[in-house]
DNA sequence: TATTGTTATACTCTATAACTATA
DNA sequence: TATAGTTATAGAGTATAACAATA
């Protein structure tokens, strides 16, 4: 009958504990392989934003990465007090402040992608390299193709 | 040379950012299937935890969650205090406490588990079936592959 | 001495609301 | 009026250290 016992089951299973365990385990790897340039995995994705796009506003950065404005105000601060970011406000709307890449910025971002793949491939050491890119395909399936809110 | 500029990747490609906001859309749906059960993904998880062994000691549902067992005990509150588990004295050794699910708690973990489905069903929607297992799969076994520490 | 649960405390991450300067 | 950046504030989530009870 329908009302027969859910055999309930291993919290191991679930896509919760998976994610949150995955991105835990790189956050260990990103602690090692980031250190040299004093900054984490979060604030590597904020230079990729600003290294990969036209000069960006801190309003554009924050929506690309999901974050509300007023949250970004305090990372920029942290980025431009290592002078890995310049602030400057755009000439032709003085509201928005132009965020750019300072030289040490490019020079870090493009060395510290370096060491995030070695931190990436850690993590994915008990995949077959194929296997791995799978992952990251079906993760960028899931991520782009859903809908938010 | 091999100091040509490096190519900076697009955020949206870097595993911690797929991680993260994978773990944000499931989050986004659990907020919604688990409405009518009052509590949310993580605390499925401890149900979970609680439901599928041998009677456990409160610091063994931290461990298995990878939490601190001083965090155990706000959850463990909460919890209890919908009724969900209850926490007794180990006669054989007076120090621990056996959590255990209620009859509330057994049948709220079973009915939220198949909301939880849905709520995974949903960010997973974008994929075929086979690889939405593949996908768990793979990061099943980075997880448990994967040395912590 | 060592362990379990607990409390006090602090730190990180984050959002909301209100302020300012500009538009 | 509306928007970008900022500040003040508050609420999660979490860990560390110290304490009481028990082993």
């Amino acid at each position: 009958m329908s009302s027969e016992q859910r055999h309930v089951p291993e919290v191991g299973t679930r896509l919760g504990y998976l994610l949150k365990h995955a991105g835990l385990l790189l956050e260990e790897q990103h602690a090692k392989t980031l250190a040299p340039f004093g900054i984490d995995g979060r604030e590597l994705g904020i230079l990729l934003v600003i290294a990969g796009r036209e000069p960006s506003s801190q309003q554009e950065v924050a929506r690309r990465l999901g974050v509300d404005r007023s949250t970004m105000v305090a990372l920029l601060d942290a980025l431009e007090a290592r002078h890995l970011v310049t602030r400057q406000p755009d000439p032709a709307d003085r509201r928005r402040n132009v965020v750019a890449l300072t030289k040490k910025g490019d020079a870090v971002v493009r060395r510290a992608t370096a060491a995030s793949d070695e931190a990436e491939a850690a993590v994915l050491s008990a995949l077959k390299p194929q296997d791995a890119e799978r992952l990251r395909a079906l993760l960028a399936t899931i991520v782009t193709a859903t809908p938010a809110g």
